[in-house]
DNA sequence: GCTATTTAAGAAAGCGCTTTCTGATTTGCG
DNA sequence: CGCAAATCAGAAAGCGCTTTCTTAAATAGC
């Protein structure tokens, strides 16, 4: 592997001027620039990222920290982290919490060592510990964050650190949206199949269930409210329990698409009929939502492709703009869109249109 | 950032023995570790990775570049590898070629500054060009590649250079178990629904399903061999279309689960009984097959998971035995597996058992 | 025409480590 | 007890760059 060394004595000139060529500095004779170029070309010379890290203490290179890369939410946010960071010739580091703080902290650690010019991290919040613990958890995160000494932007509603960046989606405007939609068509019943209890995107969407009920005047019955998992399997189960019920609700409110998704086979297999019997509404994904019979109504949130574009953005403006005053904390959240379809209003016909 | 030299200072002793002491060199009096251990806790001393690779010349990671992380099969695959790297303390450099070839070279130029200690890599195989395109650009990726001068693992059939490992996936195998089996079950004229025509994945499948009915003395007809894409509308279309011929095949075989799922609504809006009027039998994810009505008859291919694990397995090997007597190119095939289900033989009841 | 100023290239230091080589001290052995 | 061998810590070089400082040459000013 050739060196800057073996390129100066090539071109006759000092590392130095191969140096401000590779770097484009202005101030260079277009003699030497030429030199400098062809021999770079001849000896097929690649410059050593390592050692140049060394010197200018940047890596061009940017940490994604998730859960779990095969939730497809989190694929696409490193897809639009990815494609972001491409465009501006930064690199991902990828990792996996498995929503654990310790793997977290471990791969910051490393990341600490190896080096990075910057972290998008979706923080961990495992629902099976106690409150006291969680806390714990978030220091200790805020702290080795801030020890990395890089910006730092936040996925969640939560900032991380005291100057992260967020970009987060309105769980809450959700969750009001689509029971406010069915308390519209005069549901008061209305019952809601939730992720994990103490989810953070669960909770939020909980919320918004509780807060659009508030606003109708229709009291929160505890009992409605189930906690069940992201999963379809779980929606499938959840329903089944649903059903057997006395008083059967009108209206089922669920907290993701695939849970829908599994709670309208449910009603399928129990012979109702969706949405006169039951009606479903469900917060998700607009692609996963509109081939089911009845197409489901939902509110629609971004993808994680958006977020993880914005997220990155955002942090190449960070990194960039590193030495002149810095930036204060910025928060984008993104908006949420009803979408009816069949699963509320009957005999609406859905095409890949309402998506847009 | 406090560097080796204040931990040196601090303990009393020289970098070298800072060093040794970080690296767990054997020989160095447990007095000086003690000492040099207490400095390194009391200064928080991270040691700099970078400064670590311009000397060692390795970096503990590793890239990898796929065409697109937002296909589940690929979050698998960087899932496994991830988990495979983790183990060993290296890291995961993401970057996705779209399967352009132009991107996929772009990438490799980057690893090769920035510096990886191997790559994974699915290769490009786009199929909108001419043969001999393809060709200079696999030899220029080759070339690349070499060029980089590390360990290669590559996902497919095809040796990407002719160091690399290879860990693949028995297409053509898996094609000919589906057939054999529709073959077997008496039915004479099957259809091919295929994904793309020059893909990879899709020419081998269709490969196995010429072999099967060459095997079992049934002529190859190619009306009957459709070329569409890997989606489930495209399944969709692709089965109308074929429910439009004069003569109707008894049974289909689809390239993958997402076409069969497409080619199955089809069926039913057409009001056929699958089985009983058409029999489908498609390659896929086990999961994805199981709880369509009727389950869909498949032959099983591995997860993108496993193949992450293996091909990042196979790779650090070769990182770790450098220098030592190099190991021969291997290729690792996995098998696939027949499972059997409702949609080829009416009745059957299946559970998530049968994915095992 | 001679000094003052600008311009651009080179010398060399230094980024934070690892590792070889050297040398002091200890240990082994007859 | 004396010398050879073994042990382990330190000095220093060097990994491949960037960048400051220096210096030589070119230009300007009067």
């Amino acid at each position: 592997m050739p060196t800057i060394y073996d390129v100066a004595t090539k071109a006759g000139v000092s590392t130095a001027t191969v140096s401000r060529v590779l770097n484009g500095h202005p101030k260079v004779d277009p003699l030497m620039r030429q030199r400098v170029t062809e021999a770079v070309e001849e000896l097929r010379y690649i410059p050593n990222g390592t050692a140049r890290s060394l010197v200018t203490k940047q890596t061009r290179r940017v940490a994604l920290l998730i859960s779990d890369i095969t939730n497809s939410f989190f694929a696409e946010t490193a897809r639009g982290a990815q494609d972001a960071l491409d465009e501006r010739g930064y690199q991902l580091l990828l990792a996996n919490s498995d929503d654990q703080s310790s793997r977290e902290l471990r791969s910051l650690a490393t990341f600490a060592e190896t080096g990075v010019d910057g972290v998008l991290i979706e923080p961990a919040m495992p629902s099976n510990q106690s409150d006291a613990t969680q806390r714990a958890n978030r220091n200790k995160l805020s702290r080795q964050l801030e020890a990395l000494g890089v910006p730092v932007v936040g996925f969640g509603p939560d900032r991380v650190t005291d100057a992260a960046d967020i970009v987060t989606i309105d769980d809450e405007q959700a969750g009001f949206k689509a029971v406010d939609h069915l308390l519209g068509l005069g549901h008061q019943r209305i019952a809601m199949i939730n992720g994990p209890a103490h989810s953070a995107v669960g909770s939020r969407r909980a919320a918004g269930y509780r807060q659009a009920l508030a606003r109708n005047g229709v009291a929160f019955d505890p009992d409605l409210l189930i906690s069940a998992n992201f999963r379809r399997d779980a929606g499938f189960e959840a329903m089944k329990l649903i059903l057997e019920w006395p008083n059967r609700p009108s209206a089922v409110f669920t907290g993701d698409d695939l849970i829908a998704i599994g709670a309208l086979q449910a009603l399928k297999n129990a012979g109702l009929r969706v949405p006169q019997d039951v009606a479903i509404v469900c917060i998700g994904d607009a692609v996963r939502t509109i081939d089911t019979d009845p197409a489901l109504t939902s509110v629609v949130v971004p993808r994680g492709y958006e977020l993880g574009r914005v997220g990155s953005q955002m942090l190449l403006e960070r990194i960039m703009s590193s030495g002149k005053e810095p930036l204060s904390p910025r928060k984008v959240v993104f908006e949420t869109r009803l979408v009816v379809r069949a699963s509320t209003v009957a005999g609406l016909v859905s095409n890949f249109d309402s998506i847009r």
